[in-house]
DNA sequence: TATTTTAACGTGTGCGGACACACAAAATTA
DNA sequence: TAATTTTGTGTGTCCGCACACGTTAAAATA
């Protein structure tokens, strides 16, 4: 029946008060150097943890927390970070932790910046958002960095980033994993295209380094041949366009027989296609949307891989808060794992979603 | 910058003190009834949350978990429920959470029921094990209900349960998904095999799921003509007995492709075999083994179904926490991911396990 | 040497809540 | 009606820690 050490038994072990244990504990200075030795020693002698809820309890500060996240009445995925972010402030907001939502436009670079500024203003301590834009990115990482705001990455990767850390998919690796899984269902000879329904796809970094992974598998690690090849289309919002721009396509290549949808929209290809022409192409995509699953459970789409947007957010702002108040860093890269999604297991990873651990 | 709400502000407000709101919070009566009424109104007004640090801290009582697991040293399995119960216990600890270990042999059910019997002696506030063994658990489920301890269980359900929870793996699922993946590369007209390696296997419950699910999948989810059988083989553990019976199987059923193994020994049947006859079989296992995943990254075993065992510790005792100590009644049925795991995802599962949630 | 400064340490209070205890008023009982 | 018991309620202490403040003795300065 070990009762917790506290720091009274450290005081009173090594002789001296609690405030000068505490002294200790925080590095506040104004201790002897043979006494502060002493007390550390009996604290480790005795191993000494910190009661978090005491601490807490105590500490009486506030920590406010910047959320900047794309506005999710524009895109049906932004909400799942968004609720996950929520999530995980149930669980530390008796530690002190607010958090304050500023939405921005997912496809407006300006007003990204805008936002950005008023986040800025409002001096955080700490931000979490999804670098989308780089360049723009960018510049509110290095003014973080300049304040010396902890920020918090999640979903686009930005390579040298001066963040504290980076959470979200390994986007090539997720790459290899599409080229793997849309292989079972190829057959020697037959062709296999990358689809990027995006804006701006082209700059981008995190489709390239899909279609890098993508096609490192084609060439790597099996031995059929299969013909790769990448497309773009920007006005993926409309239907038409899209099948057309489809249909141009598999006129083309006779031979195709599986696409990569390399975002959360492989639904928009399900739906612009005729049922018999879906029926003979496998289709690969990502994220567990309301839209993907009503194709997965029909057999439209054959596989879809979970980013763990959800966790993403929750993750994100743990890190942070474990960073603030714990000073604990967290590793700069935080790579989510790679769920490969079909009908039989779905409903399990929709359930994980709904109950992520909110205590403690 | 709304402060969080305090019993001492439902008493002011509520002109009474902070003892009454205390009686009225914990139900512990002597409150005239309309008093009773204006607090709780008034709580609800000002959208009262219990802190719950506060609260662990001022609630000194010591609950006491008794986790009841097979003895690790015998199977490297059960390192990893164990392994998240410590996990879990690391972070609730704080919050007045002890745990002691009691381990039992696998392999023999006396043990189990003098191991049982120790653990009811120690009058725990709460245990959890698996109920590997069918009737030497409900035994020790009913004497739990019995003193009124509440009990979790995982790995293994048992059905009509008095336990407070299950959590682990959906077994029937489980055999569907195996049978959609060892499906990719199967051809019409051969045959899959559901291997048990185990004692007793006929008499399992999880496995006779297991076998359910994958028949299910092969005779109504697809149209080629797979061949389903099934055989167990109680000593697996000697290599050469297993290689006997499986190339006597292979002799028997030359168009025998895929091997369904329903626990986490896949790598014992890949070790029994010649490489030239593993590489033309199709395997899928359970489980991210050492020895498994030395399989999977060579390409012997085809898929693992990671049942997430550290998780079921974790979650095991995190749920045993909310109850006990926040009256939360979890799930009865809590159902984890059936992950798929190719060589191409492994890593990230691997992290996971390391990273579990420690705070809060 | 007298006085100020400062390093080194101790004390006390409060964070929000749980609970033991004290105590008065109301309800029973004698 | 007095004595006793039963409600109903308030007060105070403590949980482990953080921090402001107070105290002391040695060092620095005048």
């Amino acid at each position: 029946m070990k009762k917790n050490v506290t720091i009274k038994d450290i005081a009173s072990k090594a002789d001296v008060s609690t405030g000068t244990v505490d002294r200790v504990l925080h590095n506040r200075g104004n201790v002897a150097p043979e006494v502060r030795e002493k007390i550390l020693q009996v604290m480790d002698e005795l191993g000494y943890e910190r009661n978090l809820l005491a601490s807490a309890l105590a500490y009486k500060r506030v920590f406010r927390i910047a959320l900047l996240l794309p506005d999710f009445t524009k895109d049906p995925y932004w909400e799942q970070p968004y609720s996950g972010t929520q999530k995980a402030l149930k669980a530390v907001k008796h530690y002190g932790i607010q958090a304050d939502t500023f939405l921005f436009n997912l496809f407006d670079p300006e007003n990204f910046l805008e936002v950005a500024a008023r986040v800025i203003a409002a001096q955080p301590d700490g931000i979490l958002f999804p670098p989308i834009f780089q360049k723009e990115g960018k510049w509110l990482l290095d003014i973080c960095a300049e304040k010396n705001i902890p920020t918090i990455t999640f979903n686009t990767n930005i390579e040298n980033s001066s963040a504290l850390s980076y959470i979200g998919q390994d986007s090539y690796q997720s790459g290899v994993l599409a080229g793997r899984l849309l292989n079972f269902a190829l057959e020697d000879g037959e062709a296999a295209m990358i689809l990027n329904l995006e804006k701006g796809a082209s700059n981008a970094r995190h489709l390239l380094e899909k279609e890098r992974g993508f096609r490192f598998y084609f060439e790597n690690k099996q031995r059929k041949q299969i013909q790769v090849l990448r497309r773009d289309i920007e006005s993926f919002e409309n239907r038409d366009t899209l099948r057309a721009f489809l249909m141009t396509q598999l006129e083309a290549f006779p031979n195709l027989a599986g696409i990569f949808v390399t975002n959360s929209r492989a639904y928009r290809v399900v739906n612009a296609l005729d049922e018999a022409v879906v029926n003979r192409i496998k289709i690969v995509g990502f994220d567990l949307l309301q839209e993907n699953l009503k194709h997965l459970y029909d057999n439209k789409i054959n596989f879809l891989i979970n980013q763990n947007p959800v966790e993403q957010g929750y993750i994100g702002l743990m890190d942070l808060f474990k960073f603030i108040f714990l000073k604990q860093e967290p590793e700069p890269i935080h790579y989510l794992p790679l769920d490969i999604v079909v009908a039989e297991n779905v409903q399990y990873y929709l359930n994980k979603q709904e109950s992520l651990e909110l205590v403690v």
